[in-house]
DNA sequence: CCCTGATTCGC
DNA sequence: GCGAATCAGG
């Protein structure tokens, strides 16, 4: 494999969103990590932080990460169990349909060509447990966290990102965690913490 | 052990 | 220019 133009060009784009150079390496194919490696320096674009501040990933997607979250859904999206509520929400709200136009383009969604969609199909998640009996300490770092969560909708999921739902999945507040998954977990360190739990610390914690 | 990027150096 | 090997670190 050589670095044609538009290998080149997805090396930069992936580089540029906080890609790792394995990860990159992957949806390439044909090149290890070093050989990305290699060439991102040839290119001279290393230090991915030089102008502004380090913004890891999803940065050009999930924009304003800051700005006070509205009062009522917000609490929801961020409340640690991930979807315990039904929520029954009309299921398909086609209210608003003119009848002028039988709608014959289907409009050619964005699907993320370039990408290697990796839906865990194995074990499905592990039951979510309620709030009240996480650690104060895993629950604090677990609310940390989801501040930086990278935001990632299910296709986006891959082996190594933390599976971890948050917000309502009936409403647009909606997202995975994203983060860096454990070696072999599902999740990522802060979402390992309060999704494992021995049963020991379990029962000592009641009470 | 898994992973990360950085550097070297023969090709 | 390329990238495997190696290094240094999490």
């Amino acid at each position: 494999m050589s670095w044609t133009d538009e290998r080149v060009e997805t090396l930069k784009r992936m580089w540029a969103e906080g890609q790792s150079a394995s990860q990159i390496a992957k949806e390439l194919g044909g090149v290890t990590r070093n050989a990305v490696i290699g060439k991102v320096h040839r290119l001279g674009l290393s230090n991915r932080n030089e102008d502004g501040t380090e913004i890891p990933a999803a940065a050009s997607a999930a924009p304003e990460p800051k700005p006070a979250p509205q009062p009522a859904a917000a609490a929801a999206a961020t409340t640690p169990k991930p979807a315990p509520e039904p929520k029954p929400e009309p299921a398909a709200p086609k209210a608003a349909a003119p009848a002028s136009q039988p709608d014959p383009a289907p409009m050619p969604q964005p699907v993320n060509f370039n990408r290697r969609p990796i839906v865990p199909a194995g074990q499905p998640l592990p039951p979510q447990p309620s709030a009240n009996e996480i650690s104060p300490e895993a629950l604090a770092s677990v609310r940390e966290v989801e501040k930086r969560a990278r935001k990632l909708s299910l296709m986006d999921l891959t082996e190594r990102t933390c599976k971890w739902p948050i917000g309502d999945p009936a409403t647009d507040k909606f997202w995975f965690c994203g983060l860096p998954s454990v070696a072999g977990k599902p999740y990522c360190e802060a979402h390992v913490g309060v999704a494992f739990q021995p049963m020991s610390s379990r029962r000592d914690r009641r009470r």
